[in-house]
DNA sequence: GTCAGTGCAAACCCTTTGCAGAAAG
DNA sequence: CTTTCTGCAAAGGGTTTGCACTGAC
């Protein structure tokens, strides 16, 4: 087995105040999710998150994965970066960016600076409010 | 039944020639669904212009609707636009603008005027070229 | 005839759900 | 105890695919 070169997780007591700030209950599985999750500013599909989760110790179920993955998103934990019909993707930092997204690799990946112009929103329609800006730069691999 | 209100569809002339030019071999059932769909500006899943095309006369399988707007969306006829992970909107108008997507009722509007603020690209990562940039305005319905 | 396009149904795959057992307080 | 959460497996639902048939040239 390959050594870790370093902690992959946060502290669980940290993430566990982090989950209780959002009236999160902070059972086994949600909080070893997070640990996973908030470790590093990321962006992982489902599938991904299950993957690591359970490539290390504990086994978190799939359905366990899903449910806690929407929950989060409903507290605002996460966000959900919608760029590929086939996936969610989970963004760990819920700042407000922009996003890459590689249509030959799928990788997803952060605009780096603050994108120049904070364009001011336009009038909305009648009868709503902004949930939020979603900028998406979708690229292709040169040649 | 009712009187149709105005024609829904554009001549086939006009929609064969708009294939021609795309590198699309203009067929019965492309040449509906893009007189369909080219009616006017608008944003339609599959399903919906599934339903569209076979409620007037001639019929169209699920599999050429869906072949087909893939096949239109490579050509450069209509952009895909990724909102929904349930389904893939399609959208006639492939200008660059920008849209509104009502998460409380799904519905999927432009953004009506220019929108300011064109903002220039940021320095893109090594190696990818830009394909698009897709801005959505998330929207909730105002109680 | 040849080759592209179409239709049908089955396959796919991500995601959600029903329900029984387990855990939290 | 009571309520919430988890896990399993099955169901869901939009989309894709395999394959035989049709049609255009």
């Amino acid at each position: 087995m390959e050594k870790a070169p370093e902690k992959q997780s946060i502290d669980r007591r940290v993430v566990i105040e982090m989950l209780q700030r959002h009236d999160v209950t902070p059972t086994q599985q949600r909080v070893e999710i997070a640990q996973m999750l908030f470790a590093r500013p990321q962006h992982l599909s489902a599938d991904q998150l299950l993957a690591q989760v359970n490539s290390e110790s504990n086994h978190v179920s799939k359905a366990t994965v899903y449910n806690t993955l929407n929950l989060f998103a409903r507290k605002g934990l996460v966000r959900e970066v919608i760029v590929d019909p086939s996936r969610v993707f989970y963004d760990s930092n819920t700042s407000q960016h922009h996003h890459f997204f590689n249509v030959d690799t799928g990788e997803l990946t952060d605009v780096p600076l603050p994108t120049l112009s904070m364009e001011q929103l336009p009038s909305l329609p009648q009868g709503t409010v902004a949930a939020g800006v979603d900028v998406i730069i979708r690229l292709r691999s040169a040649d």
